[in-house]
DNA sequence: CATATTTTTCAAGTAATTCTGAAAATTTTA
DNA sequence: TAAAATTTTCAGAATTACTTGAAAAATATG
């Protein structure tokens, strides 16, 4: 196999992995992540392993994590006992994977707690409390947008996302 | 003190730096953002560690970060030595501002990666190479809308974000 | 310019997260 | 259904990220 080839293939898992770890996403997914998306083939959890030298435990933790968020998914091989998985290759589609269970997880309780938050003072008339109410409004109404946004996201084929983006930039 | 008031502080500083977890953001530093929002007066970094219990150095450290984000600004208060602090309050220039710093902080680094992973393969023919070379190719088409749209954002004012997230939402 | 006040720095300590590896559980095969 | 293959789990180890607190640096005062 030709050298520089693989050393852009380990240059780009390492980049992923980093940039995971700025985005709130543990440095091993992002790079299991980023090995399957260049794998012309599925891979089985040993292959990850050997890879990416790593335990079995932390490939089967990573891998089964990847499988909930929708960026891989299981397929089977024929004449084969173990389990494979290829990743999602369409960054759109991948977006949206991230926009939904980021909304899902993230920004669903957080509205919820706000909501909880703006409750427990509304009903008082003092002055530091309605500001506090006004502010913690202001807040919900923002997550509620964003919320919304990521929510459509979530929901679009990928052809739909490309063109709002565009939009968004003029 | 009004007993709901205070619990609803509380409650709100909390879910605000449990949220800033999740997004990568250090928890005290979400911390005090939360409680400089809804703050009627700015603060010193003495009121800061009396309210969040935390150290001089954490407090001081973070501070100087949210002043880095934009998201707070040093204001002197007449006849008082001491550096107090205010949060922006409008929570789109907040946005403005998160979006224009993890653009420049997160993005632009992977972009520049990402284009040197390009460069290591983009003479190379073999199958493999030119799989490899289309995928990233992809990825940064894929970072460079985004990061487009957050610089687009970035330079906003807050008034033009709004219809652009309320007409994405449809 | 000496003193008091405030801010910054950073080595060491603490907390939180993630990984490892082997045992247990599950699934497949014959 | 027993044996083999595979996957999952989880206590302890390793790593990473954050905080503390005191000393040093910087700034303001008389």
């Amino acid at each position: 196999m030709n050298k520089n080839y693989l050393a852009a293939r380990q240059n780009f898992i390492a980049q992923w992995g980093a940039m995971g770890s700025a985005w709130g996403i543990n440095k091993t997914m992002a790079q299991i992540h980023a090995l399957l998306m260049i794998s012309p083939a599925p891979l089985n959890t040993d292959e990850v392993m050997d890879e990416l030298d790593i335990s079995r435990g932390s490939a089967n933790t990573n891998l089964r994590e990847l499988v909930n968020w929708g960026l891989i998914r299981p397929v089977l091989q024929k004449g084969e006992r173990k389990e494979y998985f290829e990743s999602e290759k369409d960054v759109w589609k991948m977006f949206c994977c991230i926009a939904r269970e980021r909304k899902r997880r993230e920004l669903d309780p957080i509205v919820a707690a706000l909501e909880g938050c703006r409750q427990q003072t509304e009903s008082l008339s003092d002055a530091h409390s309605r500001e506090f109410t006004k502010t913690v409004g202001e807040l919900l109404d923002f997550v509620g947008v964003v919320s919304g946004a990521l929510e459509k996201i979530g929901r679009s084929e990928q052809s739909i996302v490309l063109p709002m983006m565009l939009k968004l930039m003029q």
